[in-house]
DNA sequence: GATGAATGAGTATTCATTCAT
DNA sequence: AATGAATGAATACTCATTCAT
């Protein structure tokens, strides 16, 4: 299944369904994409094969977006709550700037149409955050706990605090800087 | 004089609704619903106007009787923490003993058919429960955090705390005990 | 099938068929009519077997109503010319009045849930008027011509005055002129 | 390049439509249309967005039509009152003949699904007619009254002909004959 | 008789996917 | 490969009529 080359309308279909399943949930449909993203409704299918593939492959590349912008900033050399912080920030950031995508990976987070294997790939894409979040927590009272488990209570932060600034955004810092100093300690 | 409506029937139908949409997603068939409560597809029409509004009608009762059940537990008089440690497990036990009711929930909070009057009542309704969240966090980082803000992280954690003890229930004493220390300290 | 008593219902019933009728043509519900009458669904069967029957009444009202109407205004004793004059604006005058009665009777005139007993009911009603027609065009090119297909063509202009009128309430006087003049050359 | 669309299913979805609309009303079901046309009852969707568009599309057509046929028989040369005896004899025939879009017309004519667009482009087009029965008017006691209204007229007496001559068509040419002297008297 | 809940066949419309061109 | 017409199962919702209360 050699994926065809046109990157170009590949690209404009996943952009068109990010915008369309923003507005409208996954119930999105495939012809309304297409013609959004300005391709035949039946270029959908020779670049995807199906809805549910579309759909997968939006949640990758989703992930795989959001795991390069924060691994970029996070990456610095520094002490690890200094590290920690720009984590917070650069994922916090990434969902306030991205509204859209930010909704669309809170419905992919919660629909069956997601295969376990694309969670397992984003997942392991993501083992730079997991490893410092393992630093960060390693003295705490999570210390013990399985990293998954503490990747998810961060995940589950971060997604509370970016979603209070979506929804209030002139308290942005007042929001990030809170949830952040509530992180760390939940960690320490 | 006619025939009453029937509470029975009512209740039926959002159990068949919950269960379905459990398995299915949001996408579930009214009609579908209706032959799981053992009813005529028209009659959820007789007791619902729109689909949105059964969806609504089932957030609205999925939200009640979480917060009657963990107001229960955790108004017992006690020191904060105690009351708070209650509030805790009452919360991610629901979760863990309903999973169907906290997949539909999980659904419902990312859905768009889901009035903002019905998220206000719900939120309204929980009121003891933030009044517990404010005085937990009196102390704390989040002291002058909008309580808004202060709930929608501890539900966070609550969340994602339930989820992974319904994906490896073996470890469900260490999770709640790890994420409700892990809460406290976010709060302190 | 003694019907009823409660003459007040029943009318009540036929007027908000009517309304109902006039906006939304013969589809509007009965259940809608119930309730624009202020009586349960269900009582409109209990003074209408079916819709159909509703209907049929309801067609038999209304052509009776306009026969009673404009027989009353054209039997004062006068000349042909003059009776025929009166009968033309009685006729005019009460659509333009009732428009909505109007809009209903066209619907109805279209519609094969009129039977055609129903039919032939309100002709052998409207007799008088047949007979002024018929010495109205007793000497004209229609003289040997089926009193029924003279009667049609009558309505027919009397109808399009009508409706002429209504959709151009300003010129009323001059449409009804003009058109009572066509009629009484076209039967001369 | 992909398959063009195939003007046979439309004109069968429109020929299926018009036959059944005959039968039944405008409440003939879509389903049933396809089903007549041998299409898919998906197809019907393809070539027309609505059933209220479908509608429209037919009133146009039938209208249409039945103007080119009277325009193609009544433009050869000749005095106006022969002229307008083209004229008639072909509008009448066109209903005799074509029983089905007969009815049809009359559907359409007093329901609300056709839009006044659509009624201005079927007013339009028959521009020509409205021209002759201008001419046949300029001198009676029309002479002033508004086309519109002239034209209201005579269409009113065709169709009061036409559909007396499809219930008793062995009078056909009875009716025809005094159905123009009327017409033509009035417009003297 | 009055009431309105119950019923289920019927309605227009949508949609992912296929495939002829 | 590109295109968009074709398909038909599926969907939410309606409604005249019946009938339990």
């Amino acid at each position: 299944m050699a994926r065809p080359r046109n990157e170009d309308k590949r690209n404009g279909i996943l952009a068109a369904a990010t915008a369309l399943i923003a507005e409208q949930g996954l119930g999105a449909a495939t012809s309304e994409i297409a013609k959004k993203a300005g391709v035949p409704h039946g270029s959908v299918f020779t670049y995807f094969e199906t809805k549910a593939e579309l759909l997968n492959v939006l949640y990758l590349e989703l992930t795989t977006e959001l795991t390069d912008t924060v691994t970029a900033v996070m990456s610095i050399e520094d002490d690890t709550r200094a590290q920690f912080h720009r984590l917070w920030t650069g994922w916090t950031q990434w969902g306030v700037i991205n509204p859209s995508k930010r909704r669309v990976q809170a419905q992919l987070n919660v629909s069956d149409q997601v295969s376990e294997q694309s969670r397992k790939s984003a997942y392991d894409y993501a083992e730079p955050v997991f490893e410092l979040i393992r630093r960060a927590s390693a003295r705490g009272a999570l210390r013990n706990a399985p990293i998954d488990f503490v990747g998810a209570l961060v995940e589950a932060l971060v997604v509370a605090t970016t979603d209070s600034i979506i929804r209030d955004p002139e308290r942005a810092d007042e929001y990030s800087e809170a949830g952040f100093e509530a992180a760390w300690q939940a960690l320490s």
